[in-house]
RNA sequence: GCCCCCUUAGCUCAGUAGGUAGAGCACAGCCAUGGUAAGGCUGGUGUCGUCGGUUCGAUUCCGACAGGGGGCUCCA
């Protein structure tokens, strides 16, 4: 007989899935198989499949069967721990696994406990428990379950014929149900797959707990809910710890609070920063810059105010479909106000403010808009996830014709102001129409292959979304990577076939029509204040010097050498830069100190020995000192790091 | 919004088995002029997040609320 192994034909007559790893000479490597769009454990029969896709291991699926395994070995854990424990749901999730208790008494976790778990899951990994699989009829499974209350809720559900993606996933089944054994005390009711035995699962930490209801629901039961991960080898483990110790150095709320430039005053309120004079110096210097790019850009300026009345976001529609987002209504004299959650309905009164030709469009209106919306205070998460946020807004109205050029210069124009800033590896997503979506489809279709052709024009690798689109317009969002391998979204350029048909935007057409225009939304770096919280994680704190209000700061060894420090910091203000002199108050190694925590990107020590020879002793951020480094080769240097960058731009205007 | 955890000096944190608190850093003054991540001495610093309850007495115990953190959820 021919089976096929991943398109491959393979001869041969295999009972299991342990039997056709071993003919195809694989090993470890492949934890589970699938075949009939369904995953299946190696252990699992064969017999009649002819078409088998293996799973790899350290494919996203085998780990999460890994964790999903390691899930099971901590439940077991638990139980032995606290006897008595009822045990809810145990998925695998992005990153690691979680699995949801009730202990005896309504006792919580404590950190120490989570040591103790974790020590006796090592101890059943170290016995190799095989999972083994059976499937049983309700009344088995009841049975079996008789003392867990929260899977016989589960067994009910789907023996009701109803139950939930998450109660199949579960219970494996409608007719029967599965269940996973792998010791003599502890089954679970499971759809599966797992690895062979515990003894697969080679590296595991619980992270940390949490409460949680049972099936989400605040009615229910509180559960315990503890968070772990898990990998194939404890390299992998500790190289995932590494990167969260890593992260959590980088985070700007930290950063953010140690360099002095924001907060968050609770008298303020939730997600609403203050920033403070070095950090509204930076904020100051991304914008200017940006204004400035996007002004030799063919981009022209708007101004428009924070809030305006309800008819404006009823005309827009936002107040229909977005006003849940929306910060509350203000009454006065008679009207009623919103604080605005976008800045597209100004822009398009600007668009409509006179009679349009074609011979004005592309328009592209620019504005850094501040704009109010309504997150909920779980969600709020330092300067990434805020209520009031400033947006790098752009609305170009454009004709059909012009679209597909526009967006490929548009792409262009976004990708080189993020390389501006030391940002290097982008992935672009193509988000397609949803299922619930408004507009005709020839309006979609065109969309989209505009859209799809400037993707193509700059080369950018990009993937499709399906149906991932809004309900009004596709729309392209850029991800980047940042230093540490994290994936942030920034710039969305939305192809709006809506708000123009609901304001009724017309230009003169050379036919002399009345026509309709299109309408792109764009934000690049989507708000200032994420992607300023993006570049301190990306740069650990030390931005590029450009953006910086103290870009040198020069440290005299004493007050003999203080002149020399002037003579310096004189020539550096000449040439531009932002510098301060930290005079010999205090001892050299405490003021050395205090420069490295303020990342002052040069620090120059100047001495006796230094006036002597015309050098300073240059210190950059996290390289070595260089003492003795010629003093025109550091003016030259700092010249050359203060600089504005250039955008590398194909596409003239 | 929901769950869990947290809230003591500007910051990081200790502490009181219920009798109104302490360290380091920071800050101020004086001394020290120092060659690359904390020089020395002296000094001031707190409604122990807020409100309520229990108690002779609450920073400590209980409750509510607020703020923060970790998750969940949501993100046209």
């Amino acid at each position: 007989m021919l089976v096929f192994v991943d398109g491959v034909a393979v001869e041969g007559e295999f009972a299991t899935g342990f039997e056709l790893v071993r003919a195809v000479g694989g090993g470890a490597e492949i934890i589970a198989l699938e075949h009939g769009g369904q995953l299946y454990d190696l252990s699992a029969t064969l017999v009649g499949v002819n078409e088998v896709r293996t799973v790899a291991a350290a494919s996203k699926a085998g780990r999460s069967i890994l964790r999903h395994s390691a899930a099971h070995i901590m439940a077991q854990a638990v139980v032995d721990c606290f006897p008595g424990t009822k045990y809810a749901i145990g998925p695998s999730t992005e990153e690691g696994f979680f699995y949801d208790f009730q202990l005896p008494g309504g006792a919580r976790f404590d950190l120490a406990e989570l040591a103790v778990i974790e020590e006796r899951m090592r101890s059943i990994i170290g016995e190799r428990q095989p999972f083994i699989r059976q499937e049983v009829g309700y009344n088995e499974a009841e049975r079996i379950f008789f003392d867990q209350p929260y899977k016989l809720e589960i067994i009910s559900r789907v023996r009701g014929a109803g139950g939930t993606e998450d109660d199949l996933r579960e219970a494996g089944g409608t007719e029967m149900v599965s269940i996973y054994r792998n010791s003599e005390r502890f089954v679970d009711l499971c759809r599966g797959p797992h690895v062979p035995d515990t003894g697969y699962v080679k590296a595991v930490k619980l992270l940390r707990t949490s409460g949680a209801y049972w099936r989400g629901s605040e009615a229910n039961d509180q559960l315990q809910r503890i968070y772990g991960t898990a990998f194939w080898s404890e390299g992998e483990l500790e190289a995932h710890l590494v990167r969260m110790r890593e992260a959590e150095k980088r985070d700007h709320r930290k950063l953010g609070a140690e360099l002095d430039w924001f907060h968050f005053p609770p008298e303020v309120g939730g997600g609403l920063p203050v920033f403070h004079p070095k950090g509204a110096y930076v904020r100051y210097r991304m914008e200017e810059f940006s204004r400035k790019q996007h002004l030799a850009f063919g981009y022209q300026l708007a101004w428009t105010p924070h809030i305006a009345k309800a008819a404006l976001f009823e005309r827009s529609g936002h107040l229909g479909w977005y006003r849940d987002g929306m910060f509350p209504p203000m009454e006065m004299e008679g009207s009623t106000y919103y604080p605005k959650p976008m800045n597209c309905p100004f822009h398009i009164l600007i668009f409509e403010s006179q009679p349009r030709s074609y011979r004005d469009l592309p328009l592209r209106l620019f504005e850094f808009g501040t704009v109010y919306r309504y997150e909920r205070s779980g969600t709020l998460h330092g300067l990434a996830r805020v209520r009031g946020l400033t947006q790098d807004d752009s609305h170009i109205f454009c004709t059909p014709g012009q679209l597909a050029d526009e967006l490929a210069r548009l792409l262009e124009f976004v990708l080189s102001l993020l390389r501006a800033f030391g940002l290097e590896e982008f992935a672009a997503e193509l988000a397609t129409r949803p299922d619930k979506a408004v507009g005709s489809e020839e309006d979609w279709e065109f969309a989209t292959a505009a859209a799809r052709s400037a993707l193509e024009k700059t080369g950018l690798e990009y993937t499709v979304a399906a149906g991932e689109g809004a309900f009004y317009a596709p729309k392209i969002d850029i991800h980047l990577t940042d230093a540490i391998g994290r994936r942030w979204q920034v710039s969305t350029l939305q192809i709006d076939l809506q708000l123009p048909q609901r304001f009724e935007l017309e230009y003169q057409s050379p036919e002399n029509t009345k026509e309709r225009p299109f309408m792109i939304h764009r934000a690049l770096f989507g708000s200032v204040e994420r992607f300023l919280a993006i570049l301190i994680e990306h740069y650990e704190g030390h931005l590029p010097a450009w953006l910086l209000d103290e870009q040198v700061r020069l440290l005299p060894v004493n007050d003999a050498s203080a002149g020399y420090a002037q003579e310096i910091a004189g020539k550096l203000v000449a040439a531009g830069a932002r510098v301060t002199v930290s005079g010999a108050g205090e001892p050299l190694g405490a003021r050395v100190r205090k420069a490295k925590i303020d990342r002052v990107p040069y620090l120059a020590v100047v001495g006796p020995q230094d006036l002597a020879n015309g050098t300073v002793g240059l210190t950059r951020p996290r390289s070595p000192e260089q003492r003795g480094f010629p003093l025109s080769s550091f003016l030259e240097e700092v010249a050359e790091a203060i600089r504005e960058p250039q955008l590398q731009l194909e596409i003239g205007q």
